[in-house]
RNA sequence: GCCCCUGUAGCUCAAUGGACAGAGCAACUGCCUUCUAAGCAGGAGGUUGUGGGUUCGAAUCCCGCCAGGGGCGCCA
C-alpha cells in the first residue's frame, strides 16, 4: 500500500551506493517488528557482507549500521516519513500516522469486499478437493480436506487467479460393490429417508459386509462355505457391474445418487460451491484411451506379451541413475485401469478441456509418491503444465483411540461433529445473549459452531497429522475461529450504537498505539492474501486473522469510541473500526468462515 | 534397503536466513454501574531432539546420528 514512498526511497538508497561504490544487495522491505510502531525496515548486511567478499577489510554488522547512518542522511526529509533512524544494521522509516491512517481506513471502506483483491494474473488455477468415495460417509478427515481446498480456492481467486473448483469423488471399485451387494441381499427398501441418515446407513452397510466377508478364526466348515458363497456373489456383481448389467448399474446408479445427495448437502452447509465433476467411473474409459498413446511414444513399455502388464520406468525415462519415482503400472495385466492412469486421464483433460495453467491437488500426503509419479510422467507426457502441478498435501486426521477405519466403523463423522458443535454453542448462547431472538440463534451456533471447526483445522500446518479431539476443536477460547468472530461482532456492535458512519475523518491527532497497531496490521492484508496464494498456505491468513483480532480487542478496551467527547477523534475512530470490522469479514471470508453481526 | 514428513515452553501449535524464538491451553494475579468478559491486562514458563558444518548472522540451509509417523510395480 505503500510503494510510491518505498520507491522514492529505494531512489535515494541506490543513488548514495552508486555514488560511494557500494556494492548494494537486495533491498527487501519489512514491516518494523515492534508492537505500536508503524513503518517500513530494510537491512544493509548483505550489503556489508558483499563488501566484505569483496576484499575490505570489515566487520559486517558495524559496517552494516554505518551504512544505515550514511543512507539515513542521504535521504533526508520524505514527505509521509515522520522519522528514520539507523539501528542495529537496520534502516527504520516510520510513517507519518495522520496521513498514513486516513489512506488505509479510506481505501478499506471504499473497497469493502474487494479490500486486499489482487490485480488479475491472467493465469488460470484448479483446484481440485472433496474427493470422498461414494458409499462410505464423510467424515471428519474430508472435512480438513475440504475445508484446506475451500480456503485455497478462496484464496488464489481473491489473489487475482482465476479459479476453477474440482471434485473427484471415487465411485467405482470393491468398496462400492460391496455395500451395493450388502444392500441388495439383505437391506433391499429399506434405507431411512433422511439425506444424512441414507448416507451415514450406507457406512454402516459397509462396516456389517466387511465384518461377514472377512476371515475368521475359529470359523467351522459351514460358516467358511456360506463367507466363501458370500464372497463369490459379490465378486459375480463386480462382474456384472463390469459388463454393463443393467440391473446392477440401476442399483449402483441409486445408491451412489443417496452419497451424492449427502456430499452436495455437505457442500451446501460449507458454503462450497463446485464447478466441476470429475466422477472416476467416467475417468476409466478416456485412461484406457491413453495407454496406446503412452506406449507409442516409447513412455510406457508394454509387457502384456510376456504376461505382464503396461508400466512406466519413470527413473530410466528421465535420465535419472539414483531411483526417485521408480516404477508404477498403468495398466494391470487383465486390461484394466489403475488409479494413476485415471489421473493422467484427467490431468490431460485438466489441460486441454480447461486449459489450466496450473493445477493443485488437495490430497491426503500418503499419496504424495503417487502423485510425484503422475506430475512426472505428465512431463514425459510433454505436458509444460506439469511444472505447475502442485500436491498440497496434508497430514491425516486420525483420532486418540488410532487411526480412522471406514472398515471398522471407527469414524468421526462430520455431521455428528458438526451438531455437537452446534448443540454446545447453542448452550452457550443462551447463556451469554438471552437478548438473541429465538430465530437467530440457530443459524449463528452454525456459524460459530462451523467457524470453530473449520479454524482448528485451518490453523494448523497442512502437513502436520491433526489427532481430532472433540473439545479441543470446539473450544471457543483463546486462538479460535469464535474468538476472531467475536472480534466482527465487537466492532458491529459499536457501528450499531452509532447509527451512521462518518462520511470521512481525518487522523490529525495523537494517536494512541493501540490505533497505531490496528490500522498498520489493516494495511498488511493485501500482503498477506499474496503470500497465502502464492504458498498455497491458507495457515498464513489463518494466523493473520488471529492477528487482527486480537489487535482489535485490545484496541477495544483501551480506546473509546463512542464515549469520545472529541467529535473528529469520534468520526476518525468509527471509520476505523468500520475499516476493522471489513477487514477481519474479509479475512474470515478467505477461510470460509462466516461473519456474524451478533453472538 | 531407499524416499518423504515431524521433533520448538508442562500440553497443542506459530515463526523457513535477520532485531529480545511468539501465541493459545493449563496454573497464578488483577479488570464487568463504562461501546458484548466467547474479552482485556500482568508476571511465570526455552540448551529449538542431538553432534558437526556453511554464514557477519541458523529453529530455518548442508552432513551425520537419535526418536516418532508415512510411503515404495498389478489398492485408492
Amino acid at each position: 500500500m505503500f510503494d510510491r514512498e518505498q520507491q522514492i526511497i529505494e531512489t535515494k538508497i541506490r543513488e548514495f551506493c552508486a555514488q560511494n561504490r557500494i556494492p548494494l544487495a537486495e533491498l527487501k522491505w519489512s514491516p518494523i517488528p515492534f508492537s505500536g510502531e508503524w513503518g517500513i525496515s530494510t537491512s544493509f548486511f548483505a550489503t556489508a557482507a558483499n563488501e566484505a567478499r569483496g576484499g575490505k577489510k570489515i566487520q559486517v554488522p558495524q559496517r552494516a549500521q554505518e551504512i544505515a547512518e550514511q543512507v539515513k542522511v542521504q535521504i533526508g526529509r520524505v514527505d509521509g516519513i515522520s522519522r528514520i533512524e539507523a539501528v542495529k544494521g537496520y534502516l527504520n522509516l516510520y510513517f507519518s500516522t495522520s496521513e498514513y491512517a486516513r489512506r488505509v481506513v479510506d481505501e478499506v471502506l471504499a473497497s469493502g469486499a474487494d479490500f486486499g483483491r489482487g490485480a488479475p494474473k491472467n493465469e488460470r488455477v484448479m483446484v481440485e478437493y472433496a474427493q470422498p468415495n461414494t458409499h462410505h460417509s464423510f467424515h471428519i478427515g474430508h472435512f480438513r480436506n475440504t475445508i484446506l481446498g475451500e480456503a485455497l480456492a478462496r484464496l488464489t481467486e481473491f489473489a487475482g487467479f482465476e479459479t476453477i473448483r474440482a471434485s473427484y469423488p471415487g465411485d467405482l471399485g470393491l468398496g462400492v460393490i460391496t455395500v451395493m451387494w450388502m444392500y441388495d441381499k439383505f437391506y433391499k427398501g429399506r434405507e431411512p429417508q433422511g439425506i444424512h441418515e441414507r448416507g451415514q446407513w450406507l457406512m454402516k452397510l459397509y462396516v456389517e459386509a466387511t465384518a461377514m466377508l472377512e476371515p475368521k478364526e475359529n470359523e467351522t466348515p459351514a460358516e467358511k462355505a456360506k463367507r466363501e458363497a458370500y464372497d463369490a456373489e459379490r465378486r459375480e456383481m463386480y462382474r456384472k457391474w463390469d459388463a454393463g448389467d443393467p440391473y446392477v448399474r440401476d442399483l449402483w446408479r441409486m445408491t451412489r445418487e443417496w452419497s451424492l445427495e449427502e456430499l452436495r448437502d455437505i457442500l451446501r452447509i460449507l458454503d462450497v460451491k463446485m464447478d466441476v465433476w470429475f466422477f472416476e467411473s467416467e475417468a476409466d474409459e478416456p485412461a484406457k484411451e491413453i495407454v496406446d498413446e503412452l506406449i507409442q511414444r516409447g513412455i510406457a513399455d508394454d509387457e502384456r506379451p510376456q504376461g505382464g502388464a503396461v508400466i512406466v520406468k519413470i527413473d530410466e525415462k528421465l535420465g535419472l541413475t539414483k531411483e526417485k519415482y521408480r516404477t508404477n503400472i498403468l495398466l494391470r495385466s487383465d486390461g484394466t485401469t489403475l488409479y494413476l492412469t485415471k489421473d493422467l486421464a484427467l490431468a490431460k483433460q485438466k489441460f486441454e478441456k480447461y486449459h489450466v495453467d496450473r493445477s493443485i491437488y488437495v490430497v491426503d500426503v500418503r499419496q504424495s509418491m503417487h502423485l510425484q509419479q503422475a506430475f512426472a510422467i505428465l512431463k514425459l507426457w510433454g505436458f509444460p503444465q506439469a511444472d505447475k502441478c502442485y500436491h498440497l498435501g496434508y497430514g491425516f486426521v486420525s483420532l486418540p483411540e488410532g487411526a480412522m477405519s471406514a472398515r471398522r466403523g471407527r469414524v468421526v463423522l462430520f455431521k455428528d461433529v458438526m451438531d455437537e458443535a452446534i448443540r454446545r454453542v447453542l448452550a452457550v448462547e443462551s447463556e451469554k445473549g438471552p437478548e438473541v431472538p429465538e430465530a437467530d440463534r440457530k443459524k449463528i451456533a452454525e456459524q460459530i459452531g462451523l467457524g470453530a471447526l473449520a479454524y482448528s483445522m485451518l490453523s494448523v500446518d497442512n502437513n502436520r497429522d491433526i489427532v481430532f479431539e472433540m473439545d479441543a476443536a470446539l473450544s471457543f477460547d483463546g486462538r479460535t475461529g469464535p474468538y476472531i468472530q467475536n472480534a466482527h461482532v465487537r466492532a458491529n456492535s459499536i457501528l450499531k450504537k452509532a447509527n451512521n458512519l462518518p462520511k470521512q475523518a481525518d487522523f490529525d491527532y495523537e494517536l494512541d498505539s493501540h490505533e497505531v497497531q490496528l490500522i498498520e496490521l489493516i494495511s498488511r492484508f493485501p500482503d498477506v492474501v499474496q503470500q497465502a496464494a502464492n504458498e498455497y498456505r491458507p495457515l498464513v491468513m489463518a494466523a493473520y486473522a488471529y492477528e487482527l483480532a486480537n489487535t482489535f480487542h485490545s484496541f477495544y478496551h483501551a480506546v473509546p469510541v463512542l464515549q469520545t467527547d472529541n467529535e473528529n477523534i469520534r468520526a476518525a475512530r468509527l471509520r476505523l473500526v468500520a475499516a476493522a470490522k471489513q477487514a477481519i469479514a474479509n479475512a474470515l471470508r478467505l477461510l470460509d468462515i462466516q461473519a456474524p453481526d451478533v453472538m
